[in-house]
DNA sequence: TTGATCACG
DNA sequence: ACGTACGTGATCAAA
């Protein structure tokens, strides 16, 4: 028998954009979904060879279910914005691969595959995810139900249905008829859910059959029945699908005829689905089928010898380390080696030998994904990485691709089988470095990140020393005092309850309390955010306490108790680990811990501090840059007060502030300079009339005010951010000094608040960006001027404008010279860079 | 898993 | 009419 494939359209686009990790073109455009839809369509033409295939999609407007019933599907979420802009592009690839595709006013997808799985005389397989399409289960129908994302498909049959559900196929509706479906808000009988249908239906069979023997329903079950008679029938009609839709589609129409044409190429190029491109299509007369990438010999087990014997005829390899498994592609063939220790299997020193060959050769060159974790991990078989190496995540980062952190997920994203990983490595990474070819950034690639990888892991490597015994001095004393606000609180609200509730905290603060100055979020929560709380403190004596509670609880929990897991013992260090992909600005991240936000704002965090020591006999050297963001400001704009200001070496914020305000710089007050100190934040980070406001607590009207004082003042200013947000408009990037880019999709969204919230980054992210490539690149300038001069000190810590060595006391001197001395040099602009160290015994002192 | 909150630059 | 300063990560509560 001939075989029509059906396909739910919008129910697996659901399902595909659901399982399949976020991504999108550079340019912004969301392709998830289409891409895990592709790629079960090439399955369904591969697995079947169907000689017909349709796609039914529903339409918006209203179906005779609606008609029926107002509130049909009327609890539904509206589809989200990223997957609504990937129906149409699906439709006219679809078109361009020459694939029926069927929509009719009034009816859902399912009427239109229940109608056509009838109509004609063929053998049809349905695939959908939705499993109101279980009643068209019969002896010609299969329906194929993803399961679990796509690719997990159930197969439902005349012969399986049974055994799989434990009903018929025709009992689908009567099922549903009496427990309803809550995601198309079908109401179903109320009170009786998914167990109490399923042993309705397995005795009486028929929801007529139900009611014809009523009686012999017993107690609170019969009240609910009789109650909900007709809310049941009206359930049943919604559930069942319409079999004789009027459509005019005949079979011949739905002919499979796909080609892998050009257009179809072309489509696949725009959507950047490189692995689909790089498949090899064989047509034959069942309409086109497919092999995927050509994946090497794999070689399941290999020796150590073995892999190091066939890099002596070939340098270049990539690899995958995961687990106990390094899988190393070569010449062809993917290799796979366990490194354990046990001694029983393959000796250790053996393995250390091989990964010795292998990685310490400075005459290979390794491709990999993350090359910092593979360091880490050779490290732990005490092997130096002293070979070649390209970091495929890095240039993947570069190239402005929205990458998962981990090789798993981004072999998922093209589409590549992580079995192979060594060889997708291989083949990500050539595919990047064209791209950085293409976009400009190779330089930044081998000349700052690439040198930053060994940097990164020698601090990691490094690690901070902590002191124990001040962690828990002060661990004790916030605990104290924790109680002590905690129960201040409590007394001053006459009631206990969890303070670290937000929710909580907000029912007892605006109830109990009656304090009614503040609004609900639309989330139709309680704002307890602490500026909203800080205006409140006067009025209400608690607000103190709970402001203290919060402070101190987020200094315990988050920095005493947090750290300790994270402390090595015996050495007392803490290793964080520094993401070089993880942000859009080209900033790095810390994390685990995350020794970038230890606080410093406040005294009474700031002491913490004190728990960061150097090694014995060492001191910490802190070195900052002054103001480094609002001096590129200065450079790009080229902003003759701006530049002249730094160049004099004058109090920028107060300069700002005599020249906005029209006063001699002498005759600025205090509250003046800050003002016009958040003003030169405001301006960082795109500013908004609201924003400022907000963050000066004054209104909108002052805010503004101030901002064209400013932009009055410096024109330039003004000027150089219209650039920036004109270019990103016009390009759909912005980009830093090292040419690093952004890629700014927001900019071109229908959504004025998207919009304007890329409009904002276009003009923040060549600072903040600008300011990431210059300490990138003094660090480098640092390590390697510490080297040359053979200063032990190391470097340890990165905070963005800030950098922190652990240095030997009778090298304090040199070290300081060399630190700011490079950090100042890092780059030359049109105003000096200047940089502020201290030492000190702890990160408090050298603050 | 998500949202709220808060620590940093 | 509507919601807004830029960039991160950790913790907790509540689903």
């Amino acid at each position: 028998m001939e075989k029509l494939v059906l396909i739910d359209g919008n129910s697996l686009l659901n399902r595909a954009y659901y399982a399949t990790p976020v991504f999108s073109t550079r340019d912004g455009t969301p392709t998830n979904a289409i891409f895990g839809f592709v790629k079960l369509l090439l399955k369904i033409l591969e697995d079947v060879k169907p000689e017909y295939i349709i796609v039914a999609f529903d339409l918006k407007a209203p179906t005779f279910r609606h008609k029926m019933f107002e509130g049909y599907k009327a609890t539904r979420k509206p589809m989200p914005e990223d997957l609504a802009a990937q129906v149409k592009p699906l439709k006219n690839l679809l078109s361009a691969m020459n694939i029926a595709m069927c929509e009719k006013e009034g009816f859902e997808a399912d009427d239109i595959i229940g109608t056509l799985s009838d109509k004609f005389d063929v053998h049809s397989y349905i695939y959908t995810g939705d499993r109101d399409s279980f009643q068209l289960v019969n002896d010609k129908t299969d329906v194929y139900f993803t399961r679990k994302g796509v690719s997990d498909l159930q197969k439902l049959t005349v012969d399986n249905f049974f055994g799989e559900n434990g009903f018929y196929p025709s009992q689908v509706v009567e099922l549903k008829a009496v427990m309803g479906d809550k995601s198309d808000n079908i109401p179903g009988v109320a009170g009786i859910g998914e167990k109490g249908a399923k042993d309705l239906i397995a005795r009486f069979g028929t929801l007529d059959n139900i009611y014809a023997n009523i009686d012999d329903i017993k107690g609170a079950l019969k009240n609910k029945l009789q109650d909900g008679k007709d809310l049941a029938y009206l359930s049943h009609r919604l559930a069942t699908i319409d079999r004789n839709c009027p459509l005019d589609v005949n079979l011949e129409d739905c002919r499979a005829k796909f080609k892998y044409g050009d257009d179809v190429k072309k489509i696949f190029g725009e959507l950047e689905f490189s692995s689909l491109l790089a498949m090899d299509i064989f047509e034959n007369e069942m309409g086109g089928a497919f092999a995927a990438i050509e994946y090497p010999e794999n070689v399941i087990c290999a020796t150590a010898g073995e892999i190091a014997d066939k890099l002596k005829s070939n340098n270049e390899f990539a690899v995958d380390f995961e687990g106990a498994e390094l899988k190393i592609f070569t010449g062809g063939v993917q290799y796979c080696l366990t490194v354990t220790d046990n001694l029983l299997g393959v000796g250790l020193a053996e393995i250390a030998r091989a990964l010795a060959d292998i990685f310490g050769n400075r005459k290979n060159r390794v491709k990999v994904f993350n090359c910092k974790n593979l360091m880490h991990k050779l490290r732990e078989c005490c092997v130096e990485l002293l070979c070649e190496f390209e970091d495929v995540a890095l240039a993947g980062y570069l190239c402005g691709y929205n990458l998962a952190d981990n090789l798993k997920d981004v072999c998922k994203q093209n589409g590549l089988d992580y079995k192979y990983a060594a060889f997708d490595v291989d083949h990500l990474y050539n595919k990047y470095a064209e791209t950085l070819e293409e976009e400009h950034v190779t330089k930044l690639y081998a000349d700052i990140e690439k040198p930053l990888v060994k940097i990164l892991f020698e601090m990691e490597t490094e690690g901070v020393k902590v002191s124990p015994d001040m962690l828990d001095e002060l661990g004790e004393r916030y605990k104290q005092l924790l109680e002590q606000y905690k129960n201040s609180v409590y007394e001053k609200c006459g009631k206990q309850f969890n303070l670290n509730s937000p929710s909580q905290l907000g029912e007892v603060l605006y109830t109990n309390l009656g304090i009614t100055e503040v609004k609900k979020k639309k989330t139709g929560k309680y704002v307890t955010g602490a500026d909203v709380l800080e205006k409140l403190a006067d009025s209400y004596p608690v607000i103190a306490d709970v402001l203290k509670f919060r402070q101190y609880q987020k200094l315990y929990s988050t920095y005493i108790e947090g750290f300790r897991p994270l402390i090595e013992a015996g050495t007392h260090l803490v290793h964080t680990t520094y993401n070089q992909t993880a942000t859009v600005t080209g900033r790095l991240s810390s994390a685990n811990p995350n020794l970038q936000n230890i606080p410093v704002r406040e005294e009474e965090g700031k002491e913490l501090r004190k728990i960061f020591v150097p090694r014995d006999g060492n001191v910490f050297i802190d070195a900052d840059y002054s103001q480094i963001e609002l001096r590129l400001l200065a450079h790009f704009s080229g902003c003759k007060e701006l530049v002249e200001a730094y160049n004099l070496g004058v109090d920028i914020h107060t300069t700002t502030a005599s020249q906005v305000f029209g006063v001699a710089p002498e005759n600025v007050t205090a509250k003046m300079r800050r003002a016009a100190k958040a003003v030169n934040f405001g301006i960082i980070y795109g500013i908004s009339e609201f924003g400022l406001a907000k963050n000066l607590n004054i209104d909108v009207a002052t805010a503004r005010d101030y901002i064209d004082k400013y932009f009055k003042t410096y024109s330039a200013v003004k000027e150089y951010m219209n650039e920036n947000v004109e270019f990103a408009k016009q390009h759909g990037y912005v980009s830093t000094l090292t040419g690093r880019k952004r890629f700014i999709p927001e900019i071109k969204s229908a959504n004025f608040n998207i919009r304007q919230f890329g409009e904002r980054a276009a003009m923040n992210m060549p600072l903040q960006g600008s300011s990431a490539d210059i300490i990138k690149i003094a660090m480098i300038k640092v390590c390697e001027r510490l080297k040359k001069e053979g200063i032990k000190a190391k470097l340890i810590l990165q905070v963005h404008d800030e950098l922190v060595l652990d240095c030997p006391e009778n090298e304090t001197e040199r070290a300081v010279e060399a630190l700011k001395y490079e950090m100042e040099h890092a780059v030359s602009l049109k105003v000096p860079l200047t940089v502020e160290a201290h030492c000190g015994k702890n990160w408090y002192e050298a603050k």
